[in-house]
DNA sequence: TTTTATTTATTTATCAATAAATAAATGTCA
DNA sequence: TGACATTTATTTATTGATAAATAAATAAAA
């Protein structure tokens, strides 16, 4: 039998595909299950309730983005180059997490909700220090400007229109 | 008794309000009728399902948005900082529907994205023409600007964090 | 009196969540 | 070492709740 931390892991994992393709809740927990090769009822005994559950897969999501950014070293005038270049390799490697991250606003559960803000609001209160400590004028307002590509880059992505990011600088 | 109309074009005002609060899955046709003083049932009398309902919805918010739009008359050196305005403007007036707006993508009916799509694409690309027509070098990338910038603002306000948006440059 | 407007009554379907049961693994000591 | 005991992993079966959608009935108006 595989050790208990591993399920979770693998239950973590498919729940992030199966969230992001069909949306907090079209998702059912027996699919899920499904996906990780367990039965519906066991997913409970790892997650209190769903919504616990989709919370780990937030978690995770906004983790790596940013890890992702946290990580990027760059000097001032391509560090906001590097950092775009950085959210698009996300966008390939994970797009999945990027799908939810965009999704998870709409989620009307209160919970859920208040978890997503801040979670949101770190990032960018992260990517603002990096900005100033960069040297960069207007930390704020780049930062504004770089989460702002990203909202439409992921946008498109949901939508499957890439006209719009054909062109989109950094 | 009220012409038919009328009491179509009251549930479709309820509905926004219902839909931009509890989002489309939490919303129900219950909530809807009982907003728009009608029973149940009778929504259906006047469209053909849910997801009909809510089409209807977000063609009235995307229309309202591309509209406002379309309106704006300025100087080029003032077009950006007037349409920014007017969006604000928007935002301000009908809350509920920029609200819809930001999470139609969000929805995983089939039918629903595909028209959230084509919504989408008609604005960024009536924008385009409007900043191109203007004699705005880049049209595209002021677009997508203009439109990442919007995105930004409607997150903002989903969530309840007025900080992101203090100080948004136009 | 025949449409039009609208309600009441019901059906069907779907899910999250709980409880109870089983099976496999691990440890203990004679 | 091998039988017994205990814990850990996992399944089957079921419940309770909710919501969309349909059908049948009623009331008002033209």
């Amino acid at each position: 039998m595989a050790p208990r931390e591993d399920k979770k892991e693998i239950i973590i994992e498919n729940a992030v595909a199966v969230f992001a393709e069909k949306g907090y809740y079209k998702a059912t927990t027996a699919m899920v299950a499904k996906a990780a090769g367990v039965t519906q009822p066991y997913v409970f005994h790892f997650f209190k309730n769903k919504e616990e559950l989709f919370k780990a897969v937030i978690d995770r999501a906004f983790g790596r983005i940013y890890d992702t950014f946290s990580e990027v070293q760059a000097p001032a005038n391509k560090l906001m180059e590097t950092m775009g270049r950085a959210f698009e390799q996300i966008v390939q490697t994970h797009r999945d997490e990027v799908l939810m991250v965009m999704q998870a606003h709409a989620i009307a559960e209160e919970g859920i909700r208040e978890h997503v803000k801040n979670l949101f609001l770190t990032i960018f209160d992260s990517l603002t220090l990096k900005f100033e400590n960069a040297g960069l004028p207007n930390a704020k307002q780049t930062a504004s400007h770089f989460v702002g590509t990203g909202l439409l880059i992921t946008v498109a992505e949901v939508l499957d229109l890439p006209q719009l990011t054909n062109k989109v600088d950094h």
